[in-house]
DNA sequence: CGTTGACCTTCCCATTGTGGGAAACCCGAT
DNA sequence: ATCGGGTTTCCCACAATGGGAAGGTCAACG
């Protein structure tokens, strides 16, 4: 199949199964056209990669847990840690944005939000030395 | 002073300051030989600045915070509204990260993490039609 | 047979915010 | 005069994605 119908087939847009190409992420055949062929087996591993960005799994990661979904003989503790590894990072993140989005929204909490200029989210902003 | 003395009173990078300017989110007077010249007022910017982005705002919404700081006869109700709509930014990212941390998590419990190949977590990512 | 339209190819550019580094310049101190 | 540390500009890189141009390919339709 085309590389059209491995995007629409798979969820990954045309566009990036070219870059996941061009960084070496994945393979393709050529037609002797020069126009890329896919098999059933590529939307599996489109697919796979999709599923993983769900998870906002960073394209380096994925190229390990392709290579460990293909070796049929990898221990599943590599996989694990890989995981929680991602996990890890994503809680961090997560936790780093819940924490200046609750101490902005108290900053908010004191502002009036009137037609008064007086404002303790800027004055804020303005003054903190750290 | 110079824009490394700007850096290191303002905590924000040389670098930085460069690139702030570049967007025109700042301006700098130039001296005789064509060095950056910074006054107090430009590091109380700079400062500015550096607290807006601690609160992950983009430089977007930092242009129009300083346009509001700078403005005596703001009203206190548009910075409030800008600040809101970043918290609901920051938490809805936050959100996002969560759910996908607390679902790999569960994926994660599942598999064994031992030398056996068998990984819930890479049949989950090949199987999902979704 | 020719054109049209839908697809494909590669290549470049933009995003967001930050950093690295090169080549050249300025200046104070030795 | 020279050395070191600052400064200038300019280009490149990151991660992941999209937009779009210029050109090739092919099937279908008239």
């Amino acid at each position: 199949m085309t590389i059209g119908e491995a995007a629409a087939r798979s969820g990954v847009s045309a566009k990036m199964i070219r870059h996941y190409e061009a960084i070496g992420l994945i393979e393709a055949e050529r037609r002797a056209n020069g126009y890329r062929s896919y098999g059933a087996q590529d939307v599996a591993v489109l697919r796979f990669i999709r599923h993983a960005r769900d998870l906002a799994f960073p394209l380096e990661d994925i190229r390990r847990l392709l290579a460990l979904w293909r070796d049929r003989t990898r221990a599943s503790a590599e996989v694990k840690h890989l995981a929680l590894g991602h996990v890890e990072a994503l809680e961090a993140k997560a936790a780093s944005l819940n924490a200046m989005a609750s101490s902005l929204r108290h900053l908010a909490q004191h502002c009036a939000g009137d037609d008064r200029p007086d404002c303790p989210i800027l004055t804020e902003l303005e003054g903190k030395t750290a």
